[in-house]
RNA sequence: GGAGAGGUGGCCGAGCGGUUUAAGGCGCACGCUUGGAAAGCGUGUGUAGGUUUACCCCUACCGAGGGUUCGAAUCCCUCCCUCUCCGCCA
């Protein structure tokens, strides 16, 4: 969410950077005349407000004393009327702007590239080489049928389609995955583990900013007003909603465990094979809650931590910057890890970190204490895949199979598989 | 699911309809005091909004939302959460 003053202080700013994203059809000259309307009425309520209880203590003094106050009664009943009035249209003023501001996107970082879309984001820098593959590589539906590591024929008779069982040494794989990505992250960058609840209500959603524009993408409980997080993202950001942290304690890092439910509603055509598009996955997440100055350098620590995990299994990457058009609503800035499939013969997006600067933050009113005294401010989150397992289980599989359709197991995975090598039937 | 007890500032805790301002304590910050410290004394210490160069000032907030009243932390209703006991249960 935007600060209302902000964007009345900072209009044309406002205006060219939203202009930036695509599908921005926001009236902010309207929202402006109706908070100038919201003032001007909050005023004149307060000073009512203020005569009323002048008024209401004469009355208790009066009566006190033994004297007459119907008079001071009979004027607080013909204020209370005006006051009723006037509240109930600020009331009314207050939740259009504020519905209004929960739909309105984040700024986009001034440097970030323009673009439409993906075609515009820009290279950063890449890691490694691609495998060199004697034969046509398989993809890894092929492979994990082959080597009974997957059963989507299975998954789907359970639940439907997009949906995976895992099995044997492929089950043991990906529950390898998460527990060394874990590790790394706790041990090796820095991370306090948590593991939260997996469905979260409203007012969670609202804050990290899914609700209320992607209702739609999200698995709802019948029953109870409860939602499928469709990322650790969600609970462990609002871990600290509604609360003042204190600024020694900033940079606070969470690194969590958690499956991710999404409904991929409007993907009908998309990657509807494989493990690549399920409505069912499991992530490793990296949180951040920072301070406004140290946001910047806190995103580029982040994404080197998600790195670190495609270094140590060895697979080759590239990192990109996503550009105006391309980064989620919340987001103001946003790199994307993309690591090579051969049997797609490109990149695909196995991480996602951005920093979301005050806009989440302010949603879930999540705020530090100033050191140096003042009011609390607005802290900045940012988070990350660090990764996504079914994905990066693709990648293993792909880039480390043999020409006889087994997979080797990369070194760094061994001790998690009880020292085994290789993946075969 | 049943029964009971509660939710008050950073924390503990009083207040249960009004001489308008949430007592008191702890903690914290600053000052005085001291060779230095402790103790002691003094002052200050929430959040949001409005106004303002700033200070001040004003309004709201005692779990949340309604209601009664000239006036509500206090009375009434609904909901949420926590704790205790019982039941069920991995």
């Amino acid at each position: 969410m935007l600060d209302i003053k902000f964007i009345r202080d900072n209009l044309e700013n406002v205006k060219t950077g939203l202009g930036r994203r695509n599908g921005n059809n926001h009236d902010l000259d309207a929202l402006l005349k109706q908070e100038e309307e919201r003032r001007k009425g909050l005023q004149e309520s307060e000073q009512l407000k203020n005569k009323k209880k002048k008024l209401s203590a004469e009355v208790g003094k009066l009566k006190h004393q033994g004297k007459d106050a119907s008079k001071q009664m009979e004027e607080v009943k013909n204020l209370n009327v005006f006051i009723k009035e006037l509240d109930e249209k600020i009331e009314e003023l207050e939740s259009v702007i504020h519905e209004k501001l929960l739909h309105i996107p984040n700024l986009p970082d001034e440097s970030i590239p323009d673009g439409q879309d993906e075609s515009s984001n820009r290279f950063v820098r890449e890691w490694g080489r691609k495998p060199s593959l004697s034969t046509k590589p398989l993809n890894h539906i092929e492979l994990g049928e082959k080597l009974d590591l997957i059963d989507l024929r299975r998954a789907a008779k359970i639940s439907g389609a997009r949906f995976a069982v895992y099995k044997g040494a492929g089950a043991a794989l990906l529950r390898g995955l998460v527990n060394f990505m874990v590790d790394v992250q706790t041990q090796e960058n820095g991370y306090e583990e948590l593991y939260p609840p997996f469905l979260v209500n409203k007012a969670s959603m609202l804050g990290t900013g899914q609700l209320p524009k992607f209702e739609n993408d999200q698995f709802a409980m019948r029953d109870d007003p409860l939602y499928l997080i469709p990322t650790a993202e969600v609970p462990v950001t609002n871990f600290h909603r509604e609360e003042i942290l204190d600024e020694e304690s900033l940079p606070i890092c969470y690194t969590a465990y958690t499956p991710c439910f999404r409904r991929e509603a409007g993907s009908y055509g998309k990657d509807t094979h494989g493990l690549i598009r399920q409505h069912q996955f499991d992530k490793v997440e990296l949180v951040k809650f920072s301070r406004a100055d140290e946001s910047e350098q806190e995103l580029e620590k982040l994404v080197q931590d998600a790195e670190s995990i495609l270094k140590k299994l060895n697979l080759h990457y590239r990192v990109m910057e996503l550009c105006a058009g391309d980064i989620g609503v919340s987001a103001s800035k946003t790199y994307d890890l993309e690591v090579w499939l051969p049997s797609q013969n490109t990149y695909r997006e196995i991480s996602s970190c951005s920093n979301f600067r005050d806009y989440q933050a302010r949603r879930a009113q999540i705020r530090c204490k100033k050191r140096t005294g003042g009011k609390p401010e607005f802290v900045h989150t940012l988070n990350g895949s660090g990764l996504a397992a079914g994905r990066l289980f693709v990648a293993i599989l792909e880039n480390y199979q043999n020409a006889g359709g087994t997979v080797t197991v990369p070194d760094a995975l061994r001790p998690y598989l009880q020292g085994r090598e290789l993946l075969s039937l």
